[in-house]
DNA sequence: GCAAAGCTGGAGAGCGCTCTCGCGACCGGG
DNA sequence: CCCGGTCGCGAGAGCGCTCTCCAGCTTTGC
């Protein structure tokens, strides 16, 4: 009904080229002990018949399915300036299987109910990997399909004392660097406004903000907010509030810093001169704000390169680093 | 290799269970044919064993797969401000094939090289039907997909008289309304800057606008840029120097109106005061712009929604009209 | 009370492919 | 000239599942 004519099958291609169905097999699956002319027989009939192997007779015996599974958080939940990086990760990832001709199912982890079906899927023998993009830290999916045997990889460092290899950028570094340039500036009273602290994009870079502080004798001052822009507001205010004498802050999300930015103005604090801003991500606004952002980048498409990377070497057999931590890179533009 | 412990098959389940592989299946299908006792014993069987069935097994008997492919161009043409509208179809689509339990296989149509391979792909029988979501125009793979017995439906209509179907939104009622909204204001002088006109979405946006500028009695004045930032600029340079007195511009995307916003600045122009300006598509930098960018929304999610439900349909063997064309709506902020 | 008509569950074929096995043809060495 | 080895190909099993039969049993009608 929904297939238009009748596709042709191994036996009729073999049929047609006078020779046996294992031959075309080889054939098609590029074996080089058949003989050229026979091959070129072969070809031949594969072309005029348009034969296309059926995917799914051949994964039953080979045990492979050649797709591998992203797993998506919804983006209801719009933590995370997921504009860039939903796309990003994804046309990485893509990037990547594509050369490995493996193909790519998006599964988006919308409610705790469909975690059950990712689970069942992925163990359906559907996918021979799955990679999972998750923003909340403690989930116990990764560990329960590596259970099962199925290749996992991770973006971004989970939390808990979890063995599923990560991919994750080194946020505590970007952080530590933002900070650094904001103390080499001569600033002295460094604020920051973190992220969540159940994210683990929340606390490495708090963490690298306390590190690098610790490191040049100034006190720490910090709001937290929950990387949308207008938490990024209220914490500005508060933090204008608790230390009007402020000149910096070190703001853990582009969409924040943006939001921060807006609540300076109206305090009528000039930016950069009165405060310094930098934000994280390099999201595209971020060169569009008033002033432009100064912001830490992170390379997302390579993230998602790498977890496709990651997982093609771990579903092949191959034995790979518990983590991978790709580097970030300040963007200096007009706020600091 | 991959997998760890050996999945349980049907025959495990039902020597467990001491009943048939039939009988097993039936259960699993949720026949109703089964007598209680003898289906609970199964289920328990099937619980102990974690048995989940094997998915290239079952479609190969069935001959479906229970799962749909999306086809995106990929965002490396820049073209579109894809920010919102790659994750937004994607989100729409994806919400739509959860309810009917299907699962969704992203493709990336990157070069003319992938069309090949997409094809193959979808011929395989590895989905059971393709959403393509081209903005090149007149793409040959919808028509030769829906030969070849796929089922298929298009985001954006198809340039050439294609017969596949396909979902779009009102492009032209969208435009027309923003010129109309200019008209209302009491705007002499309305220019336009106008999307590539080998895309549907350029041809559209430009065609509302001189149909409804027509009505008016006024005369048309168009620049042609490609739906960046920079071309939006160029044109608005362009638009000023061959009409100084215009006194309103529809722009064909957000994107073009924010570089056409630098561009007026630069000029001395003031935005609304002296010059009004409407985007199009809503993107969420509009809100930031400087003036907030009055525009029109086009409603992204649930054009994904209702490519897959219109591609849900038609694999279902129903026959679904030949286009839906959903509502585009104002929105009014400050730069008009 | 007996045949006809349900129901339920089992046996078995077969979906389209891969891959092992073995057979014949051909080669070179003794 | 014969024999072991190699190479190219075909035969056939079987991957895990669904689904069509059909057998055995109960129910029902007259």
């Amino acid at each position: 009904m929904s297939t238009g004519r009748a596709r042709p099958t191994l036996e009729k291609v073999a049929l047609r080229a006078g020779v046996s169905r294992a031959t075309v097999s080889r054939v098609v699956n590029g074996s080089t002990t058949v003989a050229p002319e026979i091959r070129d027989s072969v070809l031949r009939a594969v072309q005029e018949l348009g034969y296309v192997p059926n995917h799914a007779a051949r994964s039953l015996v080979t045990q492979r399915t050649n797709s591998m599974a992203l797993v998506l958080p919804e983006p209801s939940t719009r933590v995370f300036s997921d504009d860039q990086f939903f796309p990003g990760i994804i046309r990485g990832v893509s990037q990547e299987l594509e050369v490995a001709e493996k193909q790519l199912v998006l599964m988006m982890a919308s409610s705790a109910a469909s975690h059950d079906r990712i689970e069942q899927y992925a163990m359906a023998g559907h996918v021979d990997g799955v990679m999972v993009a998750s923003v909340h830290g403690a989930d116990p999916l990764p560990a329960t399909l590596t259970r099962m045997g199925v290749p996992v990889v991770c973006n971004g460092r989970p939390l808990g004392h979890s063995t599923v290899p990560y991919v994750d950028v080194d946020s505590v570094g970007g952080a530590a660097a933002a900070v650094g340039h904001l103390v080499n500036a001569g600033r002295q009273r460094i604020a920051t406004i973190a992220g969540p602290q159940d994210m683990v994009a929340g606390i490495d870079r708090l963490a690298g903000y306390r590190t690098e502080l610790r490191g040049s004798a100034r006190r720490s001052i910090v709001a937290v907010g929950d990387f949308t822009r207008e938490s990024g507001a209220v914490a500005m205010r508060q933090l204008l509030e608790d230390d009007p004498q402020l000149d910096a802050v070190f703001v853990a999300s582009d969409l924040m810093a943006h939001g921060a930015l807006g609540a300076l103005r109206e305090a009528g604090r000039r930016v950069p001169d009165d405060v310094a801003v930098i934000g994280f991500d390099d999201i595209e606004l971020a060169r569009y704000t008033e002033p432009p952002l100064t912001t830490v980048r992170q390379p997302i498409v390579d993230l998602g390169r790498e977890l496709a990377r990651q997982l093609l070497r771990l579903a092949g057999g191959e034995d790979i680093e518990p983590f991978v931590v790709l580097p970030t890179e300040m963007v200096v533009r007009e706020s600091a």
